[in-house]
DNA sequence: CTCTGTCTCACCATTTCTGGGGAGGGGAAA
DNA sequence: TTTCCCCTCCCCAGAAATGGTGAGACAGAG
C-alpha cells in the first residue's frame, strides 16, 4: 500500500484494455482493487464509481474478506473459497451485492518491491458451474492479465511522490530486524556485539531514513516496503 | 526470504516440469533462485550443484545484480538490463561465467504475502539477436511459468511451520493499526476514545494473542500474519 | 584525493512504556 | 443460564525508550 508515481501514461491503455477484456469475456466487471490508502484511485475497473466511494469511505478494504483472504494467500481464489462468516463481511456482502457486484468472483493477488499489494479480480453474476467452467478455461489468460495490469498498476500508484525509498545500511536492517522479532534495544545491541548507544544511532538514522516517528513506525515501514523481511 | 513449509510434496513436479521445460526450449539453465536465508535449497534447477552450493557459501544472494535489481522490480528484466558496474557484480558475473552460467539471462520476480521473494530464471549462451527473439516469442508463456512455479517454490520455502493464528479483536486491530503508522500510545488512545489504560489492556491483549515479546514485536507480528494492512 | 556514508562510542534529562494488581457491564454462544 | 470474550476504567513503581549533541576511524565512489 505504498505507492511511488513512476509512469502516469499509461491509465488510458489500461483503461481501454480492460474494457476490451470485458466485452472479449462478457464478464460484467474486471478491477482492480485500487488499494490507495489515501484514497486516491490508481487502478482502473469497470465498478459503479458510487460503489467505488461508498466502499472507500466505509473502510471496507479492513473488512473485504477478498481483500482480507488474498493478502495472506499465494495463489488466486474463487470468492466461495472465502471467509464469510463474521458479521462484518456478511454486510459487506449485502451491501456489494445491492450496488450491482456480481455473486461470484476470482481475484488475484501481486505484489510489488515494497510491500505494495494489488489484486486482479473478475466478477460475474450466474451459477456456480458456469462460473468454474469460465474461471478454469481462462485461467491461464486471467493469470497473465493480472500480471501485466497489477503491475503496471502497481507502479502507478498515487501517494508519495519524489520521495525514493531510502535504503537502509546493513547494520539499520539488522537492528530493524531484531526489533521487528521483539529483542529489546539492549537484547539488539548484545547481538551484535555493540554499545546501545550505537545502537540507538542506527534506529534513529534509520527512523529518520523511514520518516518514522518512533521505533514501532519504523519497524512498521521498513516491514510494508519490505526492507527488512521477518 | 521467509518460509512456511505448506506442502513439500510437490517438489518432484517442479522438477520434472522444469526439465521438460529445458528441453522444450532447448534453454541450457532454468532455475530458481533457492532463496532461502539459511541456506536450504527449497526451489530446484538445472543449476551445477557446485555452483549452487559455491553461490551460497561466497553470499552472491547479496552480490548478484539479478537477485539484487529484480528485489527492487516490478517487471521481467532481461540481464542485459541490470547495473553490472560494481567491482563485486563484476567479479560475479566473471565467477558464473567460469562456472558455465550463460551470458544470457532473463528473471522474473515474484512475491509472497510475507515479503517472501523469489526469482524465476532462464539462461542460455548466445547471441544478442537470437536471445531477444527468444525472450520475446516466449514471454507469455515464461511469465506464466514462472508465477506457477515461484509461488509454488514460495510455498515450500523451509523454515517455520504455520503457526495457528488467533483473531484479534476489533479494538486490537485498530489498536495495532494506529501504533504501526507511528501514534503514541497516548495518541491511539485520543483517537479511538478510551482511555490510555484501556488502551494498553488492548496492547497487552493483543500481544498475548500474538505470543509476541513487546509492542513492537506485536505489531510487526501482526502486520506479517496480515492481520493489520498499513 | 576528497567526500560521502557507515560504524563505533559517550552523556544528559525527560517522556513513555511495561508489568503487576483489580473491577464492572454487555453480548454471544453453548 | 452460565460461561466466555470483549470493552471500559483505575493505581503504582520500575524499566526502557527518546531527543539532542559531539566525535573519531574507515571504506568506497567519483
Amino acid at each position: 500500500m505504498i505507492a511511488r508515481l513512476e509512469c502516469a501514461d499509461r491509465l488510458d491503455e489500461l483503461q481501454s484494455a480492460i474494457e476490451w477484456l470485458r466485452d472479449h469475456y462478457a464478464i460484467e466487471d474486471m478491477v482492480y482493487h485500487w488499494v490507495s490508502s489515501n484514497g486516491e484511485q490508481y487502478g482502473c475497473g469497470t465498478y459503479d464509481p458510487k460503489w467505488v466511494v461508498r466502499y472507500l469511505e466505509k473502510g471496507y478494504l479492513r473488512i473485504d474478506p477478498v481483500v482480507i483472504g488474498c493478502y495472506q494467500r499465494f495463489h488466486p481464489v474463487d470468492w466461495k473459497r472465502l471467509d464469510w462468516s463474521s458479521k462484518a463481511a456478511r454486510a459487506f456482502q449485502k451491501d456489494a451485492a445491492d450496488h450491482g457486484i456480481g455473486n461470484q468472483g476470482f481475484s488475484i493477488p501481486i505484489r510489488g518491491p515494497n510491500g505494495q499489494f494489488a489484486l486482479f479480480t473478475v466478477s460475474h453474476t450466474c451459477g456456480d458451474e458456469e462460473w468454474d467452467s469460465f474461471t478454469e478455461l481462462n485461467r491461464r489468460d486471467l493469470i497473465l492479465y493480472a500480471h501485466y495490469f497489477n503491475q503496471t498498476a502497481l507502479r502507478l500508484e498515487p501517494g508519495r511522490k519524489p520521495e525514493p525509498t531510502q535504503q537502509l545500511s546493513p547494520r539499520e536492517v539488522e537492528t530493524m530486524t531484531l526489533l521487528a522479532v521483539g529483542y529489546s534495544r539492549a537484547q539488539v545491541a548484545d547481538t551484535l556485539n555493540i554499545s546501545e548507544h550505537t545502537l540507538r544511532v542506527y534506529i534513529e538514522s534509520a527512523r529518520f531514513k523511514l520518516g518514522a516517528l518512533n521505533t514501532t513506525h519504523a519497524v512498521a515501514r521498513a516491514m510494508s516496503r519490505g526492507q527488512i523481511v521477518v
